[in-house]
DNA sequence: TGTCGTATCGAAATTGATTCTCATTCCGAG
DNA sequence: CTCGGAATGAGAATCAATTTCGATACGACA
């Protein structure tokens, strides 16, 4: 149950963050701003605070159940942490962000980060460009 | 001369954007936040307005004086665009920014871009390590 | 199942970075 | 040197995010 998850990360299971938690299940493909949480909860008649909902991801951040990205400049989105790390491709036009991940650069990177005298914590690869989805093309500005 | 970068650039060559393009000159191998600017110049004596730097450094990163990151969230950082595109490790512990280039994995992201259906245009690879700098222990935290 | 202490909640105020407004000042073509 | 449009500075405004604090809900235990 979702109640355990809350538990196992040592948080109390309350009804906003079970809430906030089953939004973010069921938008597992996508990633969410605080403000598109909030406006989902909103949309079921789950009203609750905005702090609140910053609270909430910013405890579930330090939990580890979910990862905080800054791909555009401006505010953070979030995404449930499902344990395998993953690089992003964001679209310009649409903002699309799509996964994936690649050994090679993967391996390339601790071996650079040693060159240069860094011991490799974490990293983040995010590449920009122009996808190519129909329904794209008509949100471009 | 300096006022010739600025007319290149389509910019007229005013006091405030003579100073900041010096300011930036003279820390080419730091990356500076507006605060920094705006702080390195009041040592000198030239109180810009803080509204200024701002306005001025987003006019060079359109001109393509410039480049903005967005390392840690919170703000940004600008650095003189040297013409020559590079990544950044940055370590947790201090701040400080190393650059490099990797020929492979430049290589490697054109082509998962192209696989993922994307037209790449830009990328931003940014590692965060520890560093081996013995200035850098003391600050941790 | 009811109670209690503590952790959590929500609303509003606050912060920090950045942008906007607008009256004043400056640059540079003629 | 003169003039008009562009740029500047001070402060207000904005935006995302965080903190504050009194009110409330959770859940271990009786």
């Amino acid at each position: 149950m979702q109640s355990d998850e809350l538990k196992d990360a040592g948080l109390k299971a309350t009804q906003p963050r079970l809430k906030i938690l089953s939004v973010l299940e069921q938008n597992r493909d996508q990633h969410m701003s605080a403000e598109d949480v909030y406006r989902a909860l909103m949309t079921t008649g789950d009203d609750l605070g905005l702090a609140t909902i910053y609270r909430v991801l910013t405890q579930f951040e330090s939990a580890g159940l979910v990862i905080r990205h800054h791909f555009a400049e401006g505010h953070a989105v979030f995404e449930l942490d499902s344990g395998e790390h993953h690089d992003h491709i964001v679209c310009i036009d649409c903002g699309r962000v799509t996964e994936f991940v690649d050994g090679t650069i993967e391996r390339r990177q601790v071996r650079i980060a040693k060159e240069h005298g860094f011991r490799l914590a974490d990293h983040s690869l995010v590449m920009h460009g122009h996808c190519e989805r129909k329904s794209c093309e008509h949100r471009k500005r």
